[in-house]
RNA sequence: GGCUAUGUAGCUCAGCUGGUUAGAGCGCGGAACUCAUAAUUCCGAGGUCGGUGGUUCGAGCCCACCCAUAGCCA
């Protein structure tokens, strides 16, 4: 019977470009809906991009152009990237877009009919020149537990302490530079605990893997909270119904998007979309969601909720895959392995990456380690030298000796591909479980099943002794490579029709596995995939590394262009010389610098200044390896009080400028002639 | 800081409710083969299962603490 099935992946955000970490949730979701439609199932798998919120607005109007312009761009840029993934959406949308407001609406409107919106007066950061509330991470202070400089304002990267922005003393604006006030707006608020039974008895049912389950238990045990839905102008969003000045929160319509993008697919190919939805028995259809663990809470909490707020069915699914680390270590912009989509493609094809990931992908929410020497082998040594070599080595000789023509399958042929399509329920259900490495690893073992028959009947000696057998040894082989890619296939896809192209058929189902092709005539053999190159990868991580020189270029020349730009910290209030002479600026050669294990930001310094020598920790990792410091002059305040970190003692602290990789630490110019111990003056 | 995960051969991963000498693929060493994109087949070497302590007749699997990595904290 056909199923109909959704399948979504989370929505990008339209603020940036989309990259190798992506891919591997879109790829999931690409190869999942591939593989219903093989079988027969009615699948759509629908995306959007997710367009608003305060970094859009705030983006657009750096670049000076509207968020609508920002939007429609990355719109583009994304889908491009997509397609050439050969990640095929039935319907790729927009969050901003009339179906969504419309959801958004009938969600929020019902909400608020069954009493599950309260609103409450709260008190947030205000930035009075920009004249904007300030979400938590456009706030930068002094961590109020360990006294971190220049930390977000939520949590400290140093000592991982949680707070309010308003608990820092030094808060600053990242818009403005001023320091927030605080002010207090009415807000609206999603009555969570509305749904505490239903959500747990939704846990039960097995929507998510273990894993995320007891994640979503220790959320319960900490009592669920109410969900602030709305937000204050200046923002770009959809506005609340009878409010001028208020707008619905952007984690409130983005997964109302998937919906709408449905919707809007619906519509056009006239489908009732509320056939997902609609809570009677009667009903078959099926959602899966794919998101990463970085947003289980808000799929498995709030968006269900929203859902049942609304007498709306729950996903049936939600596939929750965990980070793209590259090397064992997370994505890097200064190691060149932060890796663009686009900067993938410039370099290598598509479907090794859509390979490799698939032969990691397990289903739970472990992280995926792209290691680029396991790469290169995985693609060259399963792909190419076991499976696409069964293709080219029964080609060649069936092309010399038969006029490409195959014969029939003699008995041990037909035992050995009886074998092979016994496996069919066994992949069919590791890919409906999403646990495509079984896919791949049943698959591999039926190829070097192939391989070894191969070695047994020597086709290439019985073509001198015995022409009409090594014939039919081919057609075993021909018949098995045929089968098993029809098993790779959602995975595959361009593989798949070069292999459909060469057998003179189209658009191969899970069905076809069952038919065997015998006294036909082959197309002509082309090759079917390259092998990688290692220096193919190599020059991607290159030109990743280039990318970001020139990113910082563009940077520091906007820097110097608009001296006036309010991304430049103001001047702070004028000091007499009798307060900076209180400064103590000395000249300090750093002995030793390390790494501080556990820390992101922090290296651990010692500083000769003469006298004495100090510890100081210093927040500079981001662009500092510590042999680039060893031995150098530095200038450091050496009568601050001593501060205690999670990792020990500060005793100073080190001058320098910038953040992230744009940290430079200031030295005497002529190191020569400073003595370590020199006061500055 | 709290929580949820993860940590098994050089690399990537399996190891079912604790039970005999811990498995696979890749890579590596040796041999065979030469139809095939230096592909294939056979044989082999490689691990005190992150650490410490505990429970048990018995622990990779259970408990405690610690270390490392990732994510979340409305």
């Amino acid at each position: 019977m056909k199923k109909d099935i959704l399948i979504t992946a989370a929505l990008p955000y339209a603020n940036g470009a989309i990259h190798i970490g992506h891919i591997l949730e879109y790829t999931q979701a690409d190869i999942y809906n591939r593989f219903q439609k093989m079988i027969g199932n009615n699948s759509i798998y629908c995306c959007a991009d997710d367009t608003h919120g305060t970094p859009i607005m705030l983006k657009a109007k750096e670049r000076g152009i509207t968020p609508q312009e920002l939007i429609a761009e990355a719109s583009i840029n994304h889908q491009n990237d997509f397609k050439d993934f050969l990640i095929e959406f039935d319907n790729y949308y927009s969050t901003n877009s009339p179906e969504n407001k419309e959801l958004v609406e009938f969600f929020f409107n019902t909400l608020n009919q069954k009493g599950h919106i309260e609103k409450k007066e709260i008190e947030q950061a205000y930035d009075e020149q920009e004249q904007m509330f300030l979400p938590d991470r456009f706030i930068k202070g002094t961590c109020p537990k360990c006294g971190a400089k220049d930390q977000n304002g939520d949590s400290c990267d140093v000592c991982g302490a949680t707070y309010s922005p308003l608990d820092m003393a030094d808060a600053v604006s990242v818009v403005s530079g001023k320091k927030p006030i605080k002010k207090s707006s009415t807000h609206y608020f999603f009555k969570l605990t509305h749904f505490e039974r239903e959500l747990k008895e939704l846990l039960q049912s097995g929507f998510v893997n273990e894993q995320t389950a007891n994640k979503m238990n220790e959320w319960f045990k900490e009592g669920l909270q109410d969900w602030d839905i709305s937000r204050d102008a200046p923002y770009f969003g959809f506005k609340i119904p009878g409010e001028d000045e208020k707008y619905f929160y952007v984690w409130l319509d983005a997964p109302i998007g998937y919906i709408a993008s449905l919707k809007n697919y619906c519509d056009r190919h006239n489908i009732d979309y509320k056939k997902f939805w609609t809570k009677d028995s009667e009903n078959k259809s099926e959602v899966y969601h794919f998101i990463g663990k970085d947003i289980s809470y808000f799929h498995t909490l709030f968006w269900q909720a929203s859902l049942m707020g609304v007498d709306f069915r729950t996903p049936k699914h939600i596939f929750i895959h965990g980070f793209i680390t590259v090397n064992g270590q997370k994505m890097s912009k200064s190691r060149g392995t932060f890796i663009s989509a686009r900067t993938y493609l410039n370099n290598l094809a598509p479907e090794y990456l859509r390979y490799y990931y698939a032969s990691k992908t397990n289903g739970r929410l472990e992280d995926v380690d792209i290691n680029f020497e396991d790469f290169v082998s995985k693609v060259n040594s399963d792909l190419v030298g076991n499976f696409v070599n069964i293709i080219s080595r029964s080609a060649g000789i069936l092309g010399k000796h038969f006029d490409n023509t195959i014969s029939t399958l003699n008995e041990e042929g037909q035992v050995l591909l009886n074998k092979i399509r016994e496996k069919k329920n066994e992949i069919a259900n590791a890919y409906n479980e999403c646990k495509y490495i079984n896919a791949v690893k049943e698959t591999l073992l039926l190829c070097d099943e192939v391989n070894k028959y191969y070695e047994e009947n020597k086709p290439w000696v019985l073509v001198k002794e015995d022409k009409e057998k090594a014939q039919k040894v081919l057609t075993l082989g021909l018949n098995a490579a045929r089968v098993l890619m029809i098993y790779l296939k959602p995975i595959l896809p361009s593989l798949a029709k070069k292999v459909e192209k060469f057998f003179n058929e189209e658009n191969y189902t899970f069905n076809d596995v069952e038919t065997t092709l015998e006294n036909v005539k082959l197309n002509e053999f082309e090759r079917l995939m390259e092998r990688v190159d290692i220096k193919s990868v190599e020059k991607m991580v290159e030109d990743t590394k280039k990318e970001l020189e020139e990113l910082n270029k563009s940077k520091n020349q906007n820097v110097k262009e608009e001296v006036n730009a309010s991304d430049i910290t103001p001047i702070l209030p004028e000091i007499t010389y009798d307060d900076f002479a209180k400064v103590d600026l000395r000249v300090a050669t750093v002995e030793n610098a390390e790494i501080v294990e556990g820390s992101n930001k922090l290296l651990k310094l010692t500083l000769n200044i003469g006298i004495e020598k100090r510890e100081v920790f210093a927040g500079i990792k981001s662009s500092y390896s510590p042999e680039k410091l060893i031995g150098k002059k530095v200038i450091m305040v050496a009568n601050l009080a001593p501060r205690k970190m999670k990792f020990g003692v500060s005793n100073g602290m080190i001058i320098a400028s910038g953040e992230g990789e744009l940290i430079s630490v200031a030295t005497p110019l002529d190191s020569e002639k400073a003595k370590s111990g020199d006061r500055q003056f």
